[in-house]
Formats: structure tokens, sequence, C-alpha cells
DNA sequence: TGGGTCATGTAACCTGTTACATGATTAG
DNA sequence: CTAATCATGTAACAGGTTACATGACCCA
């Protein structure tokens, strides 16, 4: 239910159409979620029959014809109920590609796999260096986004990040010193 | 395309039924991958349609009867091929609810935010005591699986559970502070 | 003249969740 | 007598992915 309350909570900021919707998930959220404009369109049509978006159909004459969504009043309820709830829920949906690979390793082959530990650290050093771009945008985004007060939420999700990405990488090495030291027996 | 990997990878230890695979997951690979019976017995299905899984029924009397599935050779190429790919492709499915419920905080309330974070700090620090428990039963899952030299990647899919919950923990404890900071503003 | 941005979506498919159904045996 | 274990699934739904379609404007 996570992608109706990211779209709800991305309407605080302000009222914007799936098309911008889209780009905020790409450009600040993509670290902790992702989404397609397809499933975007499809879930602000089922956040409108709910009633928790209202949508006004705004007529352009150099640019396409846009539909601009609002947060109502049920859609902001939904969201602190949202908020203030479901921790427990949201752990029980762990799945990791990459751990997975790691396990099974013995059937592959150990040099395949070092490759693939390889790629996935230098995947996450991108995004370590992503974030920091994003930490740096902060002052910025705040004067864009007309509330204050949200810096530091923001700071807390982008924390997440640097958490996230070192704890893999630290992870990453430890397996290549076992699988290097293996070698040696 | 890892849940039918994940049946595959199993399946390399022995024939087993949908059940036992059940079992299986809900034990070992729970901090990395879960999934129920009812998708189990579906994927099964597909892999037998596609012959990567060939299998036996087998008549019982004191039990219900059962059908046991054994890895083919064609599942056990697919198997290798899946294992030494794709890593790129596994950081692009990141979809963290707590870190939304964060990022969205300051349209919930504070009080509620914080015990939200303790709670899934709870739920972090249970799992690594459940991963200390995985850990001493390893040799002793060796002697179970008629296979060797499995322990050390068992190991490093241990290794990423622990990084994962501590990263967790700490990063709840750095969102407390900043919180409790922000009050006193 | 070709590629990027703005802006909307549909269709088909794959994957995951929830709830239900059956029925025998065995251990407390 | 009751709950757990063994063992199999189905049905409906929710959520996510991939590929495609349209069309105008703007910049190099």
């Amino acid at each position: 239910m996570s992608l109706k309350h990211g779209i709800l909570g991305l309407l605080t900021y302000g009222s914007m159409t799936g098309y911008e919707l889209m780009k905020i998930f790409n450009e600040s959220l993509t670290f902790f979620w992702n989404a397609q404009t397809s499933q975007i369109y499809r879930e602000l049509d089922i956040l409108e029959k709910k009633g928790w978006v209202n949508s006004e159909h705004i007529l352009q004459e150099d640019k396409p014809n846009k539909k601009v969504l609002t947060i109502s009043d049920e859609g902001k309820a939904e969201l602190v109920h949202w908020l203030n709830g479901h921790a427990a829920k949201d752990m029980m949906k762990i799945r990791d590609g990459m751990t997975m690979r790691v396990f099974f390793g013995s059937e592959g082959d150990n040099d395949a796999l070092k490759r693939e530990l390889m790629e996935y650290r230098c995947i996450n050093e991108h995004f370590l260096n992503s974030l920091k771009h994003t930490e740096n945008e902060l002052d910025h985004r705040e004067q864009f986004v007309g509330k204050s007060g949200e810096k530091i939420y923001w700071l807390m999700g982008i924390k997440r990040g640097y958490k996230t990405a070192k704890s893999n990488i630290e992870w990453v090495d430890e397996c290549l010193e076992l699988l290097e030291n293996m070698k040696g027996e």
C-alpha cells in the first residue's frame, strides 16, 4: 500500500501532475522507493476513486494539456493514519537477490561471484556519491517546496541511504576476503 | 525471477516437496527472501512446465501422499546462469516503508514516529538474536544437508543479515537523536 | 533532422498477498 | 479433546514490470 502513500506524501508539497510525481520519484525517492509512470497513473486513478485526491484538467496551448492532482482532506487523514503505524509489516518484505546469489554461490563459479560482488560494490559507491549530491541540494529543495521544517526528515532519509550503502560495501569486502582465504585452503 | 531461483537453489541440496521448501524458506531464508506456500506451489508448476524440475508422486499410508521435486540438468544450468549475473537489476528494487514514513514524517505526529522507530528498532534486535541462533545451527545444518563446503556461503548470508540489522539500529538511534534535538529548538 | 522534454496513458504479463479448503495422524 | 504437523492446493486480488503509443515543441 505504500506507493499510494508516497504519492499522497508528495502531494502535501503541492498539487502536481502524474508526470511531475514520476520525476520526483526518480530524483528524490529512488533510494527508498521507485515507480514507473504506468504504475503512477494507475494508482492515481485509484486514489481519485477513493476520494483521496481531486483532479483538475488544465488546457495548455504550447504544451500538452495536463491533469493536476490535489490531495483531499480524506487523503491527508489516510496519510497520517499510515504514518502512525505498520512498522512491523514492512520488515516482512525483504527480498534481496544479491544475498541469495551469495547464499547459493557454491553452485556457481567463484570468479563470477567475485565479479558480481565487485559490480554490486561499485553500484553502491555510485549511490553514495549521488546521495552526497542530494544532500547538497537540500537547501535548494526546501526553497522550491513551499514548506519549511522538512529538511530534518529528508536528512533522516538520506542518512538511511548512507547507512545502507556503507553496510553493503562493508559486507562485500568481508565476502571477498572470505572467498580469497578459501582459495588458500 | 528470484523465487524460482531460490527454489532451484534449495533443490540442489536434495529432492523435496513443496511443503519442505516452504519450511526451509521460513527457517533459513526469511532474512533475505520470503514466500507463502501458495506462491511456492504456483512457481513449482511453472518450473515443471519449463522443464527445470521433475516430479514424482509418492503414495504414503500414514501421511498424505506427496509430490517430490528434483532439479533437472536444465534447471541447474538456469541456476548457474542466474548466479553469474544481474547484480545491477537487484539494486533497482528498493522499497522501504519505514524510510518513507520518516521522509514524510512532518505530516504526522512526532511522538508516533518515535514509537514507530522504537518498534522498528526492537524488531531488528530480535532479528539479530535469531541470526545468532541460525549461525549456531550451521554445523548441524551442514550435516543435515548432504553437501559440504556450503558453510562459508551461508556464513556470508548471515553476515549480510547482521550488517543490515546493525545499520538499521544505528539509523534509528541517529533519527531519535535528531528528533530529540529538534524539540529543544 | 534528430533527440530531449512535456504529458498522457493502455495492455499484457509477472509476482506477491490473503483467505480459504481438506483431511489424516500424533502428541500433550 | 485439541492443537500441531504433514501435505496439497485454489481463487481473488493487489502491486510491479515491460513494452508500446501518441504528438507537439524546443534546442543543437
